[in-house]
DNA sequence: CGCTCGCTTGATAGTCATCAACCCGCGTGG
DNA sequence: CCACGCGGGTTGATGACTATCAAGCGAGCG
């Protein structure tokens, strides 16, 4: 994790966008800029909560671990996005969810103390922030009952819908983002030969394509039903 | 859904107790004070959001469904607890869950528009709201990798230790909640069937014991460790 | 040339949903 | 009073789905 000089365009994150006019030098002197290379881990689960994040550039996952080997991606996060909320609120002063960088990231980072005292006084942030909060919960709880009641095939499904959705496509049609089959497998919640194995009949039906670490949507209205009740 | 003529009693809910003293007048007049009886549904899910919800009595589950005959239950709620306030901040105006009363229950209810304009206005109140969201989002996302990665029988345990800490104990030594096994199963996020088997195991291993629509944890350490990485 | 590593495939077993049967207590009508 | 049927609780049998393990394959590299 490295220092960023350039830092912040004062656009893109919650914090600038919302930020008081006088409070904007207070922000600049908390705020510390950092670039992340591919693969480098912002926070992990567990440790102790020093601030929150905004992303200016690239890619993460948010994701919770259960053992050495297996995790589940809960949200991926990219231009604009918050990380490390999670922070916020819960008794204990420990990170969740870890937040990982899947392309080369640029972020600002506020410290914790200084971000709550922001809350206290500027209400149009903290009315941002629990909107947002709102939104994560309810597409953490329908994802919620998608791991309970949906079958793998529909989960990738709904989960290639949901991509298309956040990140929209690359000059090649396919969507943009470039996801390992590890990490698909992570947010769907299985493993990596069964993701390789749906896919393969999502290939074969026709209703996706996939090229390397990227994918296409060549069907949505039969993918769409794989999402339905059975 | 019957008047409650009672009504609140101004130190239960989270906007009695932190509604500004100006302010209050106008809360008294948006409010109304409802009864429901066990089995009566508050709200369903797809129904326009009319308003929030505080609970001075009574245990209603909140739950998401998924065709006609599942569910999964993604909370219970209590006396002082918030229902509907999932209906905030999505662009879509329609409950995402579906809320209903497990044993009687008296409820007020906030026009939606009164409780945003309440928000804007009164900070420590969305404060708390914002406070409450992330800590429902710590635990559903908790939830998510459970159900991802976790067996029945690990989920099982965690959610009779979850019950525990939520509901303590009544006089018999049980946990001061009635749960059908149906409810059980579609908290933990199985079937009935399922349900029964393994809660029979632990039962065997005296690990719980059940009485009717009760259960208690006779051996916490080893439910504990069910819960663990296998 | 041989090695390793990641991708791919096959075989197997475990978990869990589903369906059906059974048991038993209770209310009901003969 | 008894036979009957009904429904909820319980158990058994089966099969689908999916995790896991292991082996094969091929490309890149030392």
């Amino acid at each position: 994790m490295k220092k960023d000089k350039q830092g912040c365009d004062g656009k893109t994150c919650l914090l600038c966008r919302l930020s008081l006019k006088e409070w904007a030098p207070a922000v600049t002197l908390h705020r510390r800029n950092f670039i992340l290379q591919k693969g480098e881990t912002l926070f992990k689960e567990g440790d102790p909560v020093e601030g929150i994040y905004f992303i200016h550039e690239g890619l993460m996952k948010v994701h919770k671990h259960w053992g050495p080997e297996k995790e589940l991606i809960v949200r991926f996060a990219q231009k604009g996005d918050i990380v490390g909320h999670r922070g916020i609120g819960g008794l204990e002063q420990f990170y969740p969810v870890s937040a990982t960088a899947l392309a080369p990231v640029k972020v600002c980072f506020i410290e914790m103390d200084f971000f709550q005292a922001s809350l206290k006084i500027n209400h149009a942030l903290l009315y941002e922030l629990m909107l947002f909060y709102a939104q994560e919960l309810q597409s953490s709880e329908k994802q919620m009952r998608n791991l309970a009641h949906m079958s793998v095939k529909g989960r990738m499904a709904n989960a290639l819908l949901l991509l298309q959705q956040k990140f929209g496509f690359n000059k090649d049609g396919f969507i943009d983002i470039a996801l390992s089959k590890q990490d698909l497998a992570s947010y769907i919640g299985t493993t990596y030969e069964t993701t390789f194995r749906i896919l393969n009949e999502l290939i074969a039906d026709r209703l996706v394509a996939v090229s390397g670490k990227n994918y296409t949507i060549l069907n949505e209205a039969m993918l769409l039903r794989l999402t339905d009740i059975q």
